[in-house]
RNA sequence: GUGCCUAUAGUUUAAUGGUAGAACUUCGCUCUGUGGCAGCGAUAGCAUGGGUUCGAUUCCCAUUAGGCACCCCA
């Protein structure tokens, strides 16, 4: 490679923590589509795809301004006309303004959506966690505040790992309040944590004014000692919020989801009220790997919609990690990825064989088969070889005989066992033996 | 944004201050009338830029990318 060729490649390069999903992988992706829409489909959620950049303004004023997300990992753009515009770092917003902006409460009420699709963040790659990645989630907007509707989300959630093979999830529960009662559990936690005798990390003293809530996620050993004395969420719900958690979690307790109520659990985004989620697993994979990333999350955002300007209305939704969920699928070498299709490869024997094969295998494929061929090469041996290493099931084969008889040879690759047979019938011959 | 570690074919890797050897993969041949095996052969590599040196893939610095942790989060 010259050397000017290789400053090409370089620059080539896939941006840092953006990763291309080749077609090795794509087995495992067309799963996880495959599951989530038969989940979808029997859950009864309606797909809704928005677009990937939206007005900064949309995240900025929902997710907070002061959360990292938006104050740093933000990818944003300026337009010649002095627009900014984000790629988005996560779908709820997005979706709400979708909702709105096409007035989806018509839809009827409340309106179950789901996702699959790629948000971008601006942080420093590590497991687990990407500048580009996937989320896929559900959404119930519009309606009332039932507890139900939460259940419901979870509910959704842990089926579809389930149903990806993910073992020993865990959901971890809390309800930060509402907008009365929310600011007394944050002036509670101030003055607890304003304590002259406490040795506060950098941060710590940070959070206390900008987001006292997340005093509680510090690592910090010395924060850590203050954390068990501090004065949780669950004392300073009013009735409503705190009636509100206790019907959530008797839904999940009817559905037998294993939960624990989590009473430090916080989320980072400004527009959770009451009910917060993470979901877990505390699988181990053959290596004894442990993951301790959260592979999903959710809430409560009873107030984003009107956030937007929209009236008032409840709504409830969550998200899984789509890298997340495939490395520990990987991890647990569970749910294979699927099969290859079974397909039938098609081998030419000779120059007046080929000559009529295209058409031929033009003429199977209108009949629904799925053909393989490798007309480029001549040799019966190669073509074979070929069809082993796909992993084809049939091979049709068709030489100068064959042609001039109007016939062709179906051959299983499995047994080696072959037949002759009129061409008329073969379509029929390999629909019979591919089910 | 901060800290630590890493960088040799597509992948996994070996060796070396005098420009690199293998395995797997890919392709071809043995093998236009029967694949998986085997044999033979071919393609393909020192991330980028600079410094030290007679000479750098090797030593040093920077950049970029990757890994891990913090921060935060899916």
């Amino acid at each position: 490679m010259s050397d000017q060729n290789k400053q090409k490649m370089q620059n080539l390069q896939s941006p840092k923590g953006m990763h291309d999903i080749l077609p090795q992988e794509q087995a495992w992706w067309d799963k996880v589509r495959k599951e989530l829409q038969y989940i979808a489909d029997h859950y009864h959620f309606s797909r809704i795809e928005t677009t990937l950049m939206e007005r900064a303004e949309v995240f900025e004023k929902t997710l907070g301004e002061t959360t990292d997300v938006v104050e740093k990992q933000m990818f944003v753009y300026k337009s010649r006309s002095g627009d900014r515009l984000a790629l988005r770092p996560e779908a709820t917003a997005s979706i709400v303004r979708s909702y709105l902006q096409h007035g989806l409460a018509h839809l009827g009420q409340p309106l179950k959506l789901f996702y699959l699709g790629p948000m971008f963040r601006k942080e420093q790659p590590q497991a687990g966690r990407f500048r580009q990645f996937h989320q896929m989630g559900f959404e119930i907007i519009g309606g009332d505040d039932e507890p139900v509707y939460d259940a419901q989300i979870i509910l959704a959630m842990v089926r579809l790992l389930e149903r990806l093979k993910v073992k020993q999830i865990t959901v971890r529960v809390n309800s930060i309040g509402c907008r009365i009662c929310r600011p007394n559990y944050r002036k509670k936690l101030i003055e607890y944590y304003k304590n002259p005798n406490f040795k506060l990390c950098k941060d710590c003293r940070r959070r206390l004014r900008e987001n006292p809530l997340r005093l509680l996620d510090c690592k910090n050993p010395t924060c850590q000692e203050y954390k068990p004395a501090a004065p949780i969420s669950l004392d300073s719900l009013c009735v409503y919020c705190n009636k509100h958690l206790k019907d959530t979690l008797e839904f999940l307790d009817e559905l037998k989801i294993p939960y624990q109520v989590d009473h430090q659990l916080v989320r980072g985004l400004d527009y959770y009220s009451r009910t917060v989620f993470e979901i877990f697993t505390e699988a181990t994979a053959a290596d004894g790997t442990k993951f301790d990333f959260a592979l999903g999350g959710g809430g409560r955002y009873d107030y984003l919609i009107e956030m937007f300007g929209g009236r008032p209305a409840g709504a409830v939704g969550g998200a899984l990690g789509v890298e997340r969920v495939l490395e520990v699928m990987k991890a647990l070498k569970s749910g294979s990825a699927p099969k290859e299709k079974a397909t039938v490869f098609f081998i030419h024997i000779g120059d007046t064989a080929k000559k009529k094969s295209l058409a031929l295998i033009e003429s199977l494929r209108e009949a629904g088969i799925p053909m393989q061929e490798s007309l480029g090469k001549d040799s019966l041996g190669a073509q074979l070889r070929a069809a082993n290493k796909e992993g084809s099931r049939l091979a049709l084969i068709f030489g100068q005989k064959e042609a001039f008889e109007d016939a062709i040879i179906i051959r299983d690759l499995d047994n080696s066992v072959q037949e002759t047979i009129p061409l008329k019938k073969v379509v029929t011959e390999v629909k019979k033996r591919l089910k």
